[in-house]
DNA sequence: TATTGTTATACTCTATAACTATA
DNA sequence: TATAGTTATAGAGTATAACAATA
C-alpha cells in the first residue's frame, strides 16, 4: 500500500517541529489577546470573522462547521454561546427548513472591530517581524499547498461528513 | 510605541491563515493516529518523545513544562496520567530536593515505538507529500526563525516563569 | 524570600450517541 | 432513507490560586 517508512530525516523533522511549535506559540499569544480584548476564544473569533467576511453576514451551520469546527455539536455549542451574547442570531433557513442560518449582528461586528487591531499587532510582532517580504510570500505559498492537499486527503478512516457524490462501491462493513 | 497598524495585506493574511489551517489539520490527523495507535494525546506524546530523546531518559518537571506545556499544574496532571499507566516514573531529584525527575520507562518507550511508524506515515502523507525537497528545507528555515523569535519575545504582559537573571530594577508592588 | 511542585477547583471545549424534524 | 441540527452527557485538558517543602 504505502512504501516503507524508515524515519524522517533531519530536515523533515525540523520542518515538522517548527510548524507545530510556531503555530502553537502564535495561537497561544493570539488566544490571549482575543480573550483580553473581546472575551473570545479562537474558535469564536474564527466564526465571527467568517460571518463578517461573508457578503450577507450569514452562513448555514453546516458550511460553518466545514470551515472551522470539527463536530456539529461543537458548533451548536459555540453558536449558542455567541447567541447568548447577541453576537450572532440563528434563524431557520427559508429555502430548507432543516437548515439554520447564522448571522452576525452589529454587536458582533463591533466586537470584531474592537479585537482586530490588537490581533494584527500580535501577528506583526510575533510572526511577521522576523520574516522578509519574500519569506512571507514563500511561506504562504508552501503552506497553502500543504493545506489544500490535506483538505483533499481525508484522514484514512473517518470519511468526510460531506460526500460529494456517492461513489457507490463503498459497500464495506 | 508601535507604529500604525492599518491592516494586513493579502500575502500576510494568506500566510497567517495557511499556517493556522495547515497546522490545525495536521495536528488533528496526528492526534487521531496517536489516540488509535497508543491512546496518547498530543501533549502526552510530546512529553514521552522529549523524555525518549533525552540521553538519560529523564527531565526535571520545570524543564519539561518549559518545552511542552504552558502551566505547571497542567504538566503535573499529565505526568500523573502517564505515571498511572507506568509510562513514566517520578522521583525526587537527588541534587535539589524540591525538584521532581520524570523518567520514561521501558513501557513508555514501547508505546513510543508502537506509535512512531503511523505517526511518520501521517506526516509523509499529509504534510510532505505535496512538497518538494527544497520546499521542506525552506519551510523548516522560515518557521524555525519565526519560532525562535517568538520564544525570545514573551507575550507582552506575562513575564516568563524562568527569569534568566534578575535585572534588579523590577522593584514594583 | 524565592523556587519547585502538587492540590483543589472551576471552566472551556470537544465528541458521541440518541433524538427530532424536514427533504 | 438521508440530511440538518440539537440535546444530553461525559471526558479531557487547562489555568488560577492556595499550599507545602526545600533552597
Amino acid at each position: 500500500m504505502t512504501s516503507p517508512r524508515p524515519s524522517l530525516d533531519a530536515t523533515q523533522l525540523g520542518a515538522y517541529f517548527a510548524l507545530i511549535e510556531a503555530s502553537s506559540l502564535l495561537k497561544h499569544a493570539v488566544e490571549q489577546q482575543l480573550r483580553e480584548a473581546g472575551d473570545l476564544s479562537y474558535v469564536q473569533f474564527q466564526l465571527l470573522a467568517t460571518l463578517g467576511d461573508s457578503p450577507t453576514g450569514s452562513q448555514r451551520m453546516t458550511d460553518l462547521a466545514d470551515g472551522v469546527v470539527y463536530s456539529r455539536s461543537g458548533l451548536t455549542y459555540q453558536a449558542q454561546t455567541l447567541e447568548k451574547r447577541d453576537l450572532v442570531t440563528r434563524t431557520p433557513s427559508s429555502d430548507d427548513e432543516r437548515s439554520t442560518t447564522v448571522t452576525i449582528t452589529d454587536e458582533g461586528r463591533a466586537v470584531l472591530a474592537r479585537v482586530f487591531p490588537g490581533h494584527i499587532a500580535v501577528l506583526d510582532d510575533l510572526l511577521f517581524a522576523p520574516l522578509s517580504r519574500s519569506d512571507i510570500e514563500t511561506l504562504a505559498d508552501i503552506l497553502a499547498r500543504a493545506r489544500d492537499h490535506m483538505r483533499r486527503t481525508p484522514p484514512r478512516s473517518a470519511e468526510p461528513r460531506r460526500r460529494k457524490k456517492t461513489t457507490g462501491t463503498t459497500q464495506a462493513p
